[in-house]
DNA sequence: ATAAAGCGTTACAAATTTATGACAGTATGA
DNA sequence: TCATACTGTCATAAATTTGTAACGCTTTAT
């Protein structure tokens, strides 16, 4: 997938050194060399990570990374911290500032893009602008809208209106599909952290959704697994053989 | 699964760091700041694993831990230690009371995770979100779905459906295959601790799960070992032909 | 052989879990 | 500001799951 990754590097010779490396692996790369610059760069383009130097001419990375994780719009992107010192105060204050990864430098090309791909598939399934495409449905994250193939004419594509929970949880459903979750894993990771909501709440949105996908004959894509939660899958519901 | 993890750590700003860690993963998590807080905790709700700080205000991490195995309602829940020192008598200390692994601050979550991932593949087979697949049928606990390989035609799976106690008895039963289990083992970690059931009802339960398996022809997976209670086995049970 | 113990099986009512529709409070946008 | 769309919560209905009791069969021990 197409993600992009932001730089925030003072050493020019390093900066450069990284983004070439994730451009030969794919990725579309941002650099900035002061916490001042990189601020502007999240302003303008959402990176979907951070890769961040942990001292900076003008603020420290820590510093930054609290910044980035107090705010809703930049509070979910991926943050790897670059460290030259690995002392154990350094790696706790990192940690603690929100990083969920550090990498002590020096460090190989490989052993930094292993650990990109190992925090971008514990914590962006959902959040990469991929347009997601299964089942007879078609999501996309850019535009926020969905679209249905049509059972009978396959050509034909009509547009469905979901309501922003509706999107985010059919989102959510569909990028990690197949897999049950519990009703408060659907609070968290759809709804957000710390939320303070009914388990309940989230029947009534799934119902609200099947509703929606009932209008294009879609409503098995969306499956209860009684006792657990619920389910987006392609496959169908259940086959007893006899 | 959804695992249960109690962290008992003194340091807010670790557990808290941990803590949103685990949740992240998708675990429950209870947080201690002391040995005594944990006690207390234990008496409650009995978690699935344990991180244990080495030093704690109140008694040290190893008495604790010591007092976790001795118990026989917990003394089979996997510990690690957190541990700030890495000295060869600590380890051993360690050890001796108990402690399935260990891992030193500062860690990455990365790091954690793969750890507690490790100690449940090792200690609570059930726990672990693994692919179970043996005797022809194919359990998958994270999309909660149980497939059956046609005997004739090996390519094609067949879905069974099972209840939430089926599917979690089978679970365990696979998990623990070839090993026979009590009717009390059995209500104690597919029911739950504390649970006020006859022991009788096993037995309804395992026909229950038999019945569903007839249908597919698998039902002598499922042996009774008169006497003792129930176990999963792939191999034959005894076939003395006149 | 006979009694006792251990299991398998079934039926059923109670308990739990979901689905659904309605409602009121908020946000959003024209 | 008003109208419309969204949300979260409830109450109630519907559906499934569960634990037990009861009865009969098989194995084991006396």
């Amino acid at each position: 997938m197409a993600v992009t990754i932001l730089i925030v590097e003072d050493e020019l010779a390093i900066q450069e050194l990284i983004a070439l490396n994730l451009k030969r692996a794919g990725h579309m790369v941002l650099c900035a060399d002061s916490a001042e610059q990189a601020k502007k760069m999240v302003n303008n383009v959402l990176p979907d990570l951070v890769l961040l130097d942990w001292m900076l001419p003008d603020m420290s990375g820590i510093e930054f990374a609290r910044k980035l994780r107090r705010e809703d719009r930049t509070k979910a992107i991926p943050i790897i911290m670059l460290t030259a010192r690995i002392q154990e105060s350094d790696k706790i204050a990192g940690l603690e500032a929100g990083a969920d990864d550090y990498i002590t430098k020096p460090f190989s090309p490989r052993e930094l893009l292993a650990r990109i791909k190992a925090v971008l598939r514990r914590r962006l399934p959902e959040m990469s602008d991929e347009i997601i495409e299964m089942g007879g449905l078609r999501l996309d994250p850019t535009t926020h809208r969905v679209h249905v193939y049509a059972s009978n004419e396959p050509e034909k594509l009509s547009e469905i209106a979901l309501g922003p929970t509706e999107f985010r949880l059919l989102h959510f459903l569909m990028a990690y599909k197949e897999r049950v979750h519990t009703r408060s894993q659907l609070l968290d990771r759809v709804w957000g952290d710390h939320v303070f909501i009914e388990d309940r709440t989230v029947d009534v949105h799934i119902r609200r959704l099947r509703k929606i996908l009932e209008a294009v004959d879609k409503e098995n894509l969306v499956q209860t697994v009684r006792g657990t939660g619920y389910r987006f899958s392609v496959e169908c519901n259940e086959e007893s053989v006899e």
